[in-house]
RNA sequence: GCGGUUGUGGUGAAGCGGUUAACACUCCGGAUUGUGGCUCCGGCACGCAUGGGUUCGAUCCCCAUCAAUCGCCCCA
């Protein structure tokens, strides 16, 4: 117990935070490239931002959440994911003032309560981008453009990239209720868990495995025929803009969000390897959430990616770089007489920024040229007591076994070439 | 939240109802004099996820718990 941190969170240690500090770095850089800015928002908000910007009837909000009450008798939950919270700080902060569009990014934890599994923590890392103030298809686009772009340029292949419209407030109502009349009429060949879609989100029946084959399936409405003109030219923009961006694209019209703001896009990145957790990234457009959050009626685009999800999939290809952790000297000392002076050399090869590091094990000389060769240091400096008597430093070149016994001075000059 | 599988040292893993839990790697120490990488020698689980139970006896059987994992669900 005490030595187990809680299911469904993780620790990074050191032999991956390397991996994490270039997906980052990564990150960053496509970030800088679109003209994304970083927004920090905190870790937790009022209960209430939640269940009104994710929707009260959704998974996430349900059964999913870290809600508490504080000691100030606050309803308080860990974020479970960061648009609604980006949006409340755009409020919050009037970032619209004096800006037509807004383009943020994010990075950090979300928590949801869900069974853990490869790709799915309690604790986990995303990435997300959210553009807030412009109805343009073209933002859509570009934020596509910006997740499939990343993805691919971070080496990843078999990259899937799907789309769909939802409709709006104008006529996913009209769908909606079409939808429930259809498979009202074919409840008894529903699974179960559809049956209970029917209630809750029935578009979400069309994405239903167990059912998928079912000959109605085939004959259920489609969404294109219930869209209004605003919608289907949005949809139909954001094609146009997507081929001419010369980006491969399925449309998928059981690509459905769980999240109640998704309006017109939405769109997912998938990569097939991961399995069950196939979903890499994936958002779309939210125009109703910022009113409904209490701002003016504003249109706002955006994406999450999960990192580990990433890095899952990063690994399977082998595309981790290998850090280097190899420092440029390692200190030896022989004996006790020699440790002062020995702990004076590594201060001073720091001072001068040379990394370096000794063994303060107090072992013997064998054992200190051991960890200095595993260190991968390209030089051992061997302090003794004839070092310490001339004031010398014996450099060994540990690649070319090569060996001079050079005066303390001179070290920082042998060392940096 | 539902169903399945799994759980042996730092890692990969063998093992079986019955006296010392293989093997490999890693790690640690050593092979005379202040020196690495090769080789050789030696060491490293009083314990087989945890807690119960069955049994003369359990790491191997049963139950529970915890965890990982696969699928569902959900989503990133």
């Amino acid at each position: 117990m005490l030595t187990n941190a809680p299911r469904g969170t993780k620790d990074i240690l050191p032999s991956q935070a390397g991996a994490w500090q270039w997906l980052e770095e990564k990150i960053r850089e496509v970030c800088a490239l679109y003209s994304y800015e970083e927004i920090r928002t905190p870790t937790f908000e009022h209960t209430e931002l939640f269940k009104r910007g994710i929707g009260e009837g959704t998974d996430v909000v349900e059964k999913e959440m870290y809600t508490f009450t504080d000691r100030g008798e606050r309803s308080i939950t860990l974020r479970p994911e960061n648009t609604a919270s980006v949006v409340r700080a755009y409020l919050q902060n009037k970032l619209f003032a004096n800006a037509g569009l807004v383009k943020l990014f994010y990075v950090g934890s979300m928590f949801r309560y869900d069974r853990p599994q490869a790709g799915r923590l309690r604790e986990f890392h995303q990435f997300g981008v959210e553009a807030l103030g412009e109805k343009n298809p073209a933002v859509d686009a570009e934020i596509i453009l910006l997740a499939w772009e990343f993805l691919r340029s971070l080496g990843l292949t078999e990259l899937k990239l799907k789309i769909n419209t939802v409709g709006c407030p104008a006529c996913r109502p009209i769908y909606r209720q079409k939808l429930t009349e259809y498979f009202t009429e074919n409840a008894d060949e529903l699974c179960g868990d559809c049956r209970r879609r029917l209630e809750k989100n029935p578009m979400r029946i069309l994405d239903c495995k167990v059912d998928a084959l079912k000959d109605f399936m085939d004959d259920a409405p489609k969404i294109e025929t219930c869209l209004c003109d605003d919608c289907r030219e949005h949809f139909n923009a954001l094609k146009k803009f997507l081929t001419a961006a010369g980006v491969e694209y399925e449309i998928n019209p059981r690509l459905v969000r769980g999240l109640d703001y998704y309006t017109k896009t939405a769109f997912e990145i998938q990569y097939a390897p991961l399995g069950a957790q196939s979903a890499v990234a994936g958002g779309g457009r939210y125009d109703g959430l910022i009113k409904e959050i209490g701002g003016d009626d504003t249109p706002a685009v955006g994406f999450a990616a999960g990192l580990e999800r990433i890095l899952l999939a990063l690994e399977l290809q082998g595309l981790v770089p290998a850090q280097d952790k190899k420092i440029s000297a390692f200190v030896v000392a022989g004996g006790a007489a020699a440790e002062a002076y020995a702990f004076k050399l590594l201060t001073d090869l720091r001072r001068e920024k040379i990394s370096a590091a000794m063994d303060f094990g107090r072992k013997s000389m064998k054992s200190q040229m051991k960890a200095a060769a595993k260190s991968g240091a390209k030089f051992a400096l061997i302090v003794g007591e004839d070092e310490v008597a001339s004031s010398s430093v014996t450099v060994k070149n540990l690649e070319t076994s090569a060996q001079e016994k050079i005066p303390r001075e001179k070290i920082f000059e042998k060392i940096n070439g």
